[in-house]
DNA sequence: GGCTTCCTTGGTAGCGCTACCATCCGCTAT
DNA sequence: ATAGCGGATGGTAGCGCTACCAAGGAAGCC
């Protein structure tokens, strides 16, 4: 357990262990002088123990930890039976700050609990965990100010790289991620002027083709339902909104929208008000998969025939859609496979060999289910 | 956009541009000679630009930022400006290093995706965000070996505090926690013998409560379906078993787990299972909600009645299980606030009043719903 | 008035590491 | 042989910041 008193009176319990080494030190002749045991470090094995164990110079035992190529086998082999036995972990501050560059991914989403963000998360993670590099996570809330404030603090940290969600970010996060100096992706959409690098897809694309099957499939009066209404949602809903007009069913009252953040009860809640305001409403073009869900059950409890009497799409097709009952059509998007990507674009950048592509659309896919048909 | 060529050729691009600088200063014969523009930091403001401008030592500037009481009001202004004119940030790397402590929160969860893990870390991020702290964020994969190797990742680091899920550390993990040097605070699960601190509730009540729960409402033939089986559901599983043996229940085929990872759609095909097994099951308690909303949606395919032919329950009451029809009863648990707490004890032991209360039980619920309104 | 005490401010010396350059070695080309 | 070259190794000098100590002055005390 660590010492509760140390913590509590704000001090670092080594100044008497050092004091004290030093004397054992300088009382065996050591070379206590020209490295007296410091007062400051936490008394952990540093590179020059490590040096001074092997018998080389430091610079050669930071060497053969990061390029073991340009130190000879003997040495190399020598310094890592050094490294083991003392333990040694390098001080990835001290490293960042001699490098100018830490090994840092900077990831900035809007939300952490939202499921589609966190698959993206858990892609990047996983692509990274045999890495160097660690990940520094950043929540901006859907806050352009947040986001910001978030990358002024990723910034001053000298990043290897930034992965920031979405394309819509204000001119300060577009000048900040400018001036970075490191690789970024911006994920989750596709658009016309990356910063760099890009990873996603059209979110317009998806909620036409959305809304066209509903047409196909031969709903008329098809709402649109959507919660939190992010740029994202946004575009979705422009694709909705561009196939009912082409079809010649557009009405703006088959709208139904708010910016509170999303969830199956809230998409429960706002289709009561679409029935509410449109009775004759025969299909739902839903934001999201939970407000598809909400829908869902709210039929369910309301007698509503799915599919005959209203048709449902969701997006994202999260796991669960293809098991409801009935199991309810969506738009499948890739969002492990899009962390992944952006991972693997940024690591390619930073080892030097920028891909010529720079902005990868990794498409969506149209999963037709019981709930649309008719 | 960052210059390509820059991260192409593993160059910083610097170095022109700084000789330059220095050029300039001494023909203005400026202080160069005595700070000549660094070839190797990016060229970004120093604490000694700002003390330079504002007229003060440097150490000044650093407590005029971290110790504002600690300054005259005069020299905080002056410098304040300084700070602002010149967007300075101070650099967290050359902090760490010289302070050997990173103003830096580990916190480790076994998933990413887990709604109930998401929920806790966005406490955490919450309450972090407006203070200095930084969040590492580790992905354990509810792997014991994977901990530790991200303790020790984390510890190199020398963080303020380590936020761990769960209680079932290898002797190894706890010993990285024990050593740390930092408060360390665990959470989700509450137990006999912390490390330090630790914010969570009893699963093994949470799933006595829920099966005494269903014993209460007339089901007999209650099964016990889990995912994953991790240790906190090993724990629920317990706590099923003890309520059945308790009532004269208990039957181990009742009993369907797997390894596999949770999902809604392994809730489905675990439930047929049990059925197979089972046919005369009349209740379940699903280890979470995922599962739970998985046996609704079988039970709606194959026409079964619920509450009256199968009662079901959950557990961690997602926002869902009050919108599914039937609405779903299940064990409401607070991970957003177990996030929250954990910090702040955190907060608080590095404030130097470590809370006396070191082991913090925040608790469950039961909400009965129709699900098992028999 | 002289002394202690506290407050404010600054100088110095690192924190642990790596960039840069120098050195040394063994080898090849002439 | 000897200059030239590339690879291996090491020394030096920081990176940007803060811990530690010292100094100076104001305020309080006898």
């Amino acid at each position: 357990m660590p010492d509760p008193r140390r913590a509590e009176l704000g001090l670092r319990d080594d100044t008497d262990d050092d004091l004290h080494s030093a004397a054992i030190y300088s009382s065996l002749g050591d070379t206590s002088v020209t490295r007296p045991r410091s007062r400051r470090g936490g008394g952990r094995p540093t590179i020059a123990d490590v040096a001074r164990k092997a018998g080389v110079g430091a610079i050669t035992v930071s060497r053969a930890l990061r390029e073991p190529g340009r130190v000879s086998e003997d040495l190399r082999r020598q310094i890592q039976a050094a490294v083991e036995e003392l333990g040694y972990v390098p001080d990835p501050n001290a490293r960042a700050l001699a490098s100018a560059r830490a090994e840092v991914f900077g990831v900035l989403v809007p939300s952490l609990t939202n499921n589609v963000f966190a698959e993206v998360v858990r892609g990047i993670y996983d692509s990274l965990s045999d890495s160097p590099f660690r990940i520094q996570l950043g929540n901006t809330h859907y806050s352009g100010l947040e986001e910001e404030r978030l990358l002024q603090v990723f910034g001053s940290q000298r990043p290897a790289a930034l992965i920031v969600a979405g394309i819509d970010q204000t001119p300060t996060s577009r000048r900040l991620l400018e001036n970075a100096g490191c690789p970024v992706v911006q994920v989750m959409e596709t658009g016309p002027d990356p910063i760099d690098m890009m990873v996603g897809f059209s979110h317009l694309d998806g909620g036409r083709t959305a809304t066209e099957h509903l047409i196909e499939a031969g709903y008329r009066r098809i709402g649109f339902i959507g919660a939190r209404m992010d740029p994202r949602s946004q575009r979705r809903l422009a694709g909705y909104r561009a196939a009912m007009e082409k079809a010649g069913l557009f009405d703006p009252r088959l709208i139904t929208t708010t910016p509170v953040p999303s969830s199956v009860s809230l998409g429960r809640e706002l289709f009561r008000d679409a029935l509410a305001k449109v009775p004759t409403l025969d299909g739902v073009f839903c934001n999201n998969d939970d407000i598809a869900i909400g829908v869902l059950f709210e039929c369910h409890r309301a007698a509503i025939d799915v599919p005959k009497t209203i048709g449902i799409v969701g997006f994202n097709d999260l796991d669960m859609m293809q098991v409801a009952f009935p199991s309810i059509t969506s738009i499948r998007t890739y969002r492990y496979e899009i962390g992944r990507r952006a991972v693997a674009m940024a690591l390619a950048a930073i080892a030097g060999d920028r891909p010529e592509q720079r902005i990868v659309d990794l498409g969506f896919e149209l999963k037709r289910r019981e709930s649309t048909a008719r």
